[in-house]
Parts: structure tokens; C-alpha cells; sequence
DNA sequence: GTGGTCTAGACCACG
DNA sequence: GTGGTCTAGACCACA
């Protein structure tokens, strides 16, 4: 479901934490879904437990994610809508986001173009599935 | 020249890695180009020098950079050239880094299109700066 | 297990990536096998843990060892595997190795000869040892 | 004539000492032989005159080079000769050197015998050129 | 004055 | 208790 990257220099509870954020934000889980167990989720990512449940405790702080006790972990709310400022606001968190793919993707050899097609060519793709 | 952020989760030294590969990668910074002092660099960013030394090390074990002793430090090639593998290769690589960009921008309330928009947004000002 | 000298001009943190390399290269160490803790290094050879954590770190950027976070380091891959370009690009390596170690048997007053005699009964030892 | 090189971790004024003391000890150079004048030297190695300078100094420290003011710098002992126990107690100190030149090896993916027969190789060039 | 090496010691991420 | 990151600061090699 999520994954994680052992060699990556960020943090693995920073790596889940964005993860779960996008899984909730584009809809692979949406208000109300349960997620994996503690337990589970850290036998499948091959992580401790501990670091799973922190990232659990920190989105249900932010209200992303609720507990019910005795029943499991679900979805609370949009990680959009908890963003305070809201989109207008966060526009320029936006360039810098861009920015920083744009980057990444430079060192790789890659332009703003290159990211341009990869990205029109993921939106056709999704058209064809949909249909 | 480069920023760092403390509250970043990514080790600070990750961040001015990848901030140096950007700007050769860009041309902000071309062969040939000498490189602010490890110290200088430290003072500017507020960082401790071995952090910078760490990077300007690393960074030269790779071949994007090369110091000549006592001298300083220059850009010695583009990073891209570096990433030995060339494009093929790395087009796995440039599908991981846009999917992150997506997830982050789709946890501050955008969509794909969105970044897509602005990416032809910011194509548009380049051609209007140029002519 | 390893041992670095104060007084040798090659600085601690090579002589010991050395060392390790070597007890991997020969068996001393194999794959899966787990190192000594970054501090319990650092005791033993009366060196800083920080540099000790250098090596150990550099190693596994070229994927020697392997670390598992809060678990301990352990041998990942032997070096003549990770040296990837194979034997026939490594000749030009082989050449410096014993040119260097000539150069220094010639000033302590042994010839190229006296080199060679000294491998032979090396091998006859260990035959009489395993035969 | 000489070669150091910048990537060695090993510093350069100890891998020039060597050079030199191995120059003489193999017959490259020979008593009352001039080297070069320490700009010269730092010349042609593209290294800093004080470096080479140092050198010679050292190497004039313990006997090996001599210089006659206003002449230049000349060869003045073997460096066999200077260390001062002789074969018998340098024995030990060349298993040390064979020792380590193997451990390198091995690293690379070549084995004692890979070593002896390189050796063996050159001794067979050796003669050939010779006659 | 430049980069390189090393130390001592703090605090964090993770198990 | 493990490795990882960072700091402060010393001293060295080199130009």
C-alpha cells in the first residue's frame, strides 16, 4: 500500500507520513477508510512498529486520521482542508515543491519539458483506463 | 547562493546536496566555477563547516566537484553526465521524483493539473523573458 | 580484530576501511556477518566513533556493508564484486598496488626478488598447513 | 619521473618521500645522481614548491639526499642502508608491506598467486629487455 | 587562507 | 543500545 525507502535520507516516519498524506489527498483512501493496524502496517513495510504508530499519533494530532478505541485507525479528514491557509495560500509551497522536482529531475538529466511530457502522457494514460 | 532549512526533516547535509546539483545542474553554476569556502559556505548558511566539508566530499567522490588542495573547490561536471546510466536508465528515477512532487502538492490541495498548469505557466514567462 | 596506527602518514579512517575490506576480501568476515558497534570500534582502536561511522558509513555507499537502523552494521557484498568493472579493468589497479608495495620493499633494502621469494614461501606454509 | 597523486588520501609529501626513496633504492637513481631543483620538481608534479621542498629537507635529514649550496641536490645514500637495522630486522616489516599490497589486492578480486604472477610476469619482461 | 582529519559530545531516529 | 546528524573546535597538509 505505502512504501518507504531504508536508503533514503529522510527519515522513514517522514517518508510514511508524506505517503499516507498522498494515499488520503488523491483518493486511494478516502474519509472514513480503516488503515493497516500498527502492527500490520510495520510487518509490511519491514519497519518498527513504534515508527508507525508515531506517524499515526502526529496525523490524528494534525486530525487527518481518528482512532476509535478498540476498533482500528481511520481517515478524519483531507489533508487539503487541514492545511490552515488553504490553496490560495499555499500556492507559493507550491512553486517550491516544483522547484524542487524540477531539481531533482535536472541532476538526472531531465528538463522542465521532460517533466512537462511525463506528465501529459500519465494524464492520457489515466484517460485510456477510465475510458 | 543556497538555503537550508532546520526544520526540514531531510539531514541539512542532503539539502545543500542537492541544492549544489540543482545549480550545476541548471547553469547557475558551470565547469569550472569555483564554489564558496567550506567555511564561508558554513558562515552564510549558519551550518557547522564539517557539514558543508561533508557535502563538498561526497559531492567530489562522485565527480560533480574536485578541490585542489589548499586551493578551494570547482565544479568539475554536470551531474547528469555523472548519473552514469544516462536517460533510459534513469527514467524510472524521473517517474519516483515526480510522483513525490505530486504527492506533496496533492497534500497542500492540488491536483496533478495543477502542477501541471503551472508548469506551463512558468514555460510561458520563459518565453516572454526571452523574447 | 582491526588495527590503525597513530604515527602511519595514511590517515586512520583509510587505514581502517582498508582493514575491513581486506578481513571481508579474505574470509576473515563474511557476508551477513555483523560488525563491531560503531563504539565498541572506536574503544577498541582508541579512536573517535565519529570516525569510525565514517568508514563504516563509506562502506556502505559503495554497498560493502549494509546497516539496519538501531539494529548494527553487517557485511553486504564482497569487495571484488562491488569493484565493477571486473578483473580485466582492475589489471591497471593491480600494477599500482604492487609498484607501491615494491617501492616500499626496495627502501627497506628488498628487492623485487626478495618479494617474490617471500610470496613463495608464504604459499608453501599454507600448503604444509592444509596438506 | 616522479608521480603523486591527488585523490591518494595519502598526503602528498609522504607519497613523494617514497617515490623518492624507492627511485634510489632501485637503481632509477644512484649515488651522486642530481634531482631536480625543488621548482623544477613541483613543476613538473603540479604541486606546491613547499611540498617539494619539505621533502628534501626530510629526506636530507635522515641521509639520503645531500645538497651542496648554490648546486643543487644530490643522491647520498641508499635508503637501505640508512635503515639503520638492516634486512635481518626489516623482516618483519616487509611481511607488513606484502601483507597490506595482498589485502589490496584481494580487494580488487585478485588472489596471493594473482600477485606472484605478476610479479613473475615483469621479472620475464624484465630479462627480455635486457637481452 | 584553503580543504582534510580528528576529537568530544549533544541530540535524534529507530528497534 | 544501535547508527545518523550536527556542532564546536583543534590541528595538519598545502598554496
Amino acid at each position: 500500500m505505502f512504501k518507504v525507502d531504508d536508503r533514503d535520507p529522510m527519515p522513514l516516519y517522514a517518508q510514511l507520513e508524506r505517503a499516507i498524506k498522498f494515499a488520503v489527498a488523491t483518493g486511494q483512501l478516502n474519509i472514513g477508510d480503516q488503515l493497516p493496524t500498527v502492527r500490520q502496517l510495520a510487518v509490511d513495510l519491514r519497519i518498527n512498529a513504534n515508527t508507525v504508530a508515531k506517524v499515526y499519533a502526529e496525523l490524528e494530532r494534525v486530525g487527518i486520521l481518528g482512532t476509535r478505541r478498540g476498533v482500528g485507525t481511520f481517515v478524519q479528514a483531507h489533508p487539503a482542508d487541514i492545511s490552515r491557509n488553504g490553496r490560495q495560500a499555499n500556492n507559493g509551497k507550491l512553486d517550491k515543491v516544483i522547484d524542487r522536482a524540477l531539481a531533482e529531475a535536472a541532476s538526472l538529466g531531465f528538463s522542465a519539458n521532460d517533466v512537462l511530457d511525463n506528465l501529459i502522457n500519465r494524464r492520457k494514460k489515466e484517460k485510456m483506463k477510465n475510458g
